[in-house]
DNA sequence: CAGTGAGCGAGCTTCCGCTTGACTT
């Protein structure tokens, strides 16, 4: 074998394979098979910023086959992406493979079609030093960062937590945006809106102005009584709607979030099962270029499916500055192919990719919109009436693009008038004035906020959604819901000549799947802002880039930008170190009048808490913030309403009934058992009755998800649960294997079963139980820890993925 | 799962970006 291709994916390599034929051997590395050291031993700061790089524990064996590999080759092609980090892994290969200059070759294509791969090998270059030391800087500095600042927090704040350039950022997003919504006051606002009837058809006409009053709007209908109404004028007015660009990863994550309500993670999961089968080109980019072949393609589809009048070839250039396009759009890569069938949420992804698609290659919509002035005769006022026709759907046809979430447009008002002349008299129906509220500022999704942080440049495709995953991980961000309020809303209406008045009741504010910052969240940005609000910046991210784009040009070293940043930032975590207080968000909220004490809020080492007396008092009372009470919110009534727990509501079975407040939620405590409240049930003024019911349903829902239990011994049973039948063994969950009838299993069966799946304890146990077993713990040899620490971090990746993905 | 909020205190925690699996609760 004389020619070893390496790329990043491995799907990548099987596809290029077929184009590069038996001379070649495409293989893969995973992306970065080097990283930093995890000790302090990472960057050597006296000499120049030196850093040390190790092979990634998860990569050692693959390094081991490529420097096999390579030796055996003559020519060795290194094709990762081309970008800042593609050019890093292709120099750390040369460094771990150890491969000579002379047998090495770099080259890079932007998009994964026959003629780019040929043209690619027939132009090699050498490595882009100037590209590689950029990613250096990149890399470096966000080790500095992060690893300077955390230990800071564990200070100053809270063991564990942890801050960097993004996260940090990130967060303080959610946190701002929370407080706009806190310090919104919601005004209210008339609005006029009659109908018509013209020919049996409806027309509905607006009046252009708000009434702020609701005095104001009944002196508006009261004149209205007895008019008559007529078309002083018509006017119409042509228009264009262009499609949107193809996809790119971010707005992929927005529009599947919309369309279909995935989450981000949900979303990233199936598009690499669709580029996995090969139905999709890569999906972490931030290009929305297209190629030459594929306009093409998309061309033809949309000529032959939808006639020549469709078809508008074209290209887009990306708008985002921090994009480094190393690849296309995501878009399918045979448009012939209208389905994806590997599941019913793979295939509406697919077809939203689809459809993106094509209409980025479609012509324009027509339409047409007429606006008629309708004049009233007892007012000078003009109301209007507007329709909207399309003349020529265009690409509309196929795909119409959501609307945004912070978008404050009422429901869409916009539709087909009936045929209408100048002068012509309308028969009044009735006329309404409706309050209307403003809405504040919209909470963040997972996917606007993508949005947000891509607009500032922060972040990049493959890190959007693990960094959304890993602020809620950290307990910084969460998804609380929300029921909302109720509210009266006004309306008048004038109708047979005569103007009545009706309030109803709206819900507004009831929320789900909405991001808000946690207690912690908020304490940590704030700490940091107000310390080191240079890296807190929201162009912190665009300054630094900026310096990176110099150093991989050449004008700039990139220890000499890292030293320029480090002098600074380290004068600042020393000062930080030594003069900043301790931060616990704690908050004095007056007296309980009961005991004359004081009432406080503060961060304690389980999470939020409320107290009545002072923090050294020998008795004092403690109790956990629940719900969506906030440390910076909450109130002094709120408080207190907490220390009414628990209540006894009353006596059954002989036991009495306690409703009291959990780290999950209200529940209600009986004769040692617990019984959550369902949702629609308030702890606050839950009674005996109700309680009682509550428990009697618990109880026959226990037993209709009982399959067995076994006389001989009640600490095993065989229960329904979410994804079928499983066992129950004390407090460990056995699977059941397949093909495996539950209810005919025995007693020893399970306990088979039980001691099968058994965890393997010894090691977790000794890291996560108490502290003072951990001593022994620490002893054991490296390689344990790292084990130990690994399946620690999946297990909480996973605890959000599972929450993430449970609606 | 289900009521705490602490310590005379050793050693741990932590970043961003590039990839894919092995898990199934």
């Amino acid at each position: 074998m004389k020619n070893l291709v390496i790329v990043e994916s491995p799907s990548k390599a099987k596809t290029i394979q077929k184009y590069l034929g038996g001379e070649f051997e495409v293989t893969s590395c995973m992306g970065h098979i080097r990283d930093l050291a995890g000790n302090d031993k990472a960057i050597d700061i006296a000499n120049n910023f030196r850093p040390n790089y190790e092979v990634s524990e998860d990569k050692k064996k693959l390094v081991t086959d490529l420097k096999k590999r390579a030796k055996q080759a003559d020519i060795v092609w290194l094709a990762s992406d081309e970008d800042r980090e593609g050019e890093a892994i292709a120099w750390h290969l040369v460094e771990a493979l150890e491969l000579s200059e002379a047998k090495t070759k770099r080259i890079v294509f932007h998009e994964i079609t026959k003629p780019a791969i040929v043209k690619a090998v027939q132009n090699p270059r050498g490595i882009d030093k100037n590209l590689v030391d950029a990613q250096q800087a990149r890399r470096v500095l966000d080790r500095l960062v992060g690893y300077g600042l955390s230990p800071v927090l564990w200070r100053k704040v809270q063991a564990k937590l942890s801050a960097g350039r993004v996260q940090s950022v990130a967060v303080r997003l959610v946190v701002e945006r929370e407080r706009e919504i806190q310090a919104f006051s919601a005004t209210s606002q008339f609005k006029i809106v009659a109908t018509f009837d013209v020919d049996g058809k409806v027309v509905t006409a607006e009046h252009p102005k708000r009434f702020h009053t609701e005095e104001g709007a009944r002196a508006f209908l009261d004149s209205c009584i007895g008019a008559q109404y007529s078309i002083v004028n018509l006017e119409t007015k042509p228009s264009t709607k262009r499609a949107s660009p193809p996809f790119t990863t971010s707005t992929l994550q927005q529009e599947a979030s919309r369309k279909l309500g995935y989450t981000l993670v949900r979303t990233m999961r199936l598009a690499q099962d669709l580029y996995e089968q090969g139905l999709i080109t890569y999906m972490r980019t931030d290009s929305q270029n297209l190629s030459e072949l594929a306009i093409e393609a998309a061309k033809q589809e949309i000529v032959s499916s939808f006639g020549s009048q469709y078809s508008s070839p074209r290209n887009y250039t990306t708008k985002v500055a921090s994009a480094q396009e190393a690849h296309e759009a995501i878009r399918p890569t045979d448009f012939a192919r209208r389905k994806a069938v590997e599941s019913d949420a793979h295939a509406k992804l697919y077809d939203l990719i689809y459809k993106r698609t094509m209409a980025s290659q479609m012509s324009d919509a027509k339409l047409e919109r007429t606006i008629a002035a309708i004049s009233i005769s007892s007012l000078p006022d003009t109301l209007t009436a507007t329709g909207e026709v399309i003349v020529f759907d265009g690409f509309l046809r196929v795909y119409s693009e959501s609307r945004s979430d912070d978008d404050q447009d009422d429901e869409e008002t916009s539709k087909m008038l009936p045929p209408l002349r100048v002068g012509q008299d309308l028969v009044f129906q009735s006329m309404s004035a409706k309050e209307r509220f403003e809405r504040p500022p919209a909470r963040y999704t997972e996917a606007s906020l993508v949005k947000a942080l891509e607009e500032l440049g922060i972040g990049r495709p493959s890190t959007y959604a693990p960094t959304i995953q890993n602020i809620q991980a950290r307990n910084y961000v969460d998804k609380p819901e929300r029921e909302g309020r109720k509210r009266d809303i006004r309306e008048l209406v004038l109708q047979h000549d005569a103007v009545s008045r009706r309030v109803h009741q709206e819900t507004s504010g009831a929320e789900k799947n909405k991001l808000a910052p946690t207690d912690i969240g908020m304490i940590v940005t704030d700490f940091l802002v107000k310390h080191f609000d240079n890296i807190m910046d929201y162009n912190f991210t665009a300054n630094v880039e900026k310096q990176f784009d110099e150093i991989a040009q050449g004008m700039v070293r990139w220890t000499e930008m890292i030293r320029a940043f480090y002098g600074p930032f380290e004068a600042e975590l020393r000062r930080t170190s030594e003069t900043a207080e301790r931060q616990s968000g704690e908050r004095l909220l007056g007296v309980d009048p009961a005991s004359g004490k004081n009432v406080y809020v503060r961060l304690a080492r389980y999470g939020p808490i409320a107290q009545i007396g002072e923090a050294d008092d020998e008795v004092k009372r403690q109790k956990g913030l629940t719900g969506t009470l906030k440390i910076e919110t909450i109130t002094l009534e709120e408080a207190l309403e907490l220390f009414k727990f628990p209540r006894t509501i009353g006596l059954f079975e002989e036991h009495p009934m306690d409703a009291k407040l959990g780290r999950f939620g209200p529940y209600i405590e009986h004769n040692k058992a617990f019984y959550s409240l369902p949702k629609e049930d308030n702890p606050y003024t839950i009674d005996g009755t109700r309680g009682v019911e509550v428990i009697l349903a618990r109880r026959q829902k226990i037993e209709e998800n009982t399959i067995k239990t076994f006389p001989e011994d009640d600490n095993v049973k065989i229960l329904k649960g979410r994804w079928g039948p499983f066992i129950k063994v004390g407090k460990q969950n056995v699977r059941i294997p397949k093909d495996t009838d539950a209810a005919s299993l025995t007693l020893e069966e399970c306990l088979q079963l039980a001691l099968q799946q058994a965890p393997q304890k010894p090691v977790k146990a000794a890291a996560a139980e108490n502290t003072t077993a951990k001593k022994t713990a620490v002893k054991k040899t490296a390689v344990k820890k790292t084990a130990v620490k690994k399946t620690a971090a999946k297990k909480v990746a996973k605890k959000v993925v599972k929450k993430a993905t449970k609606k």
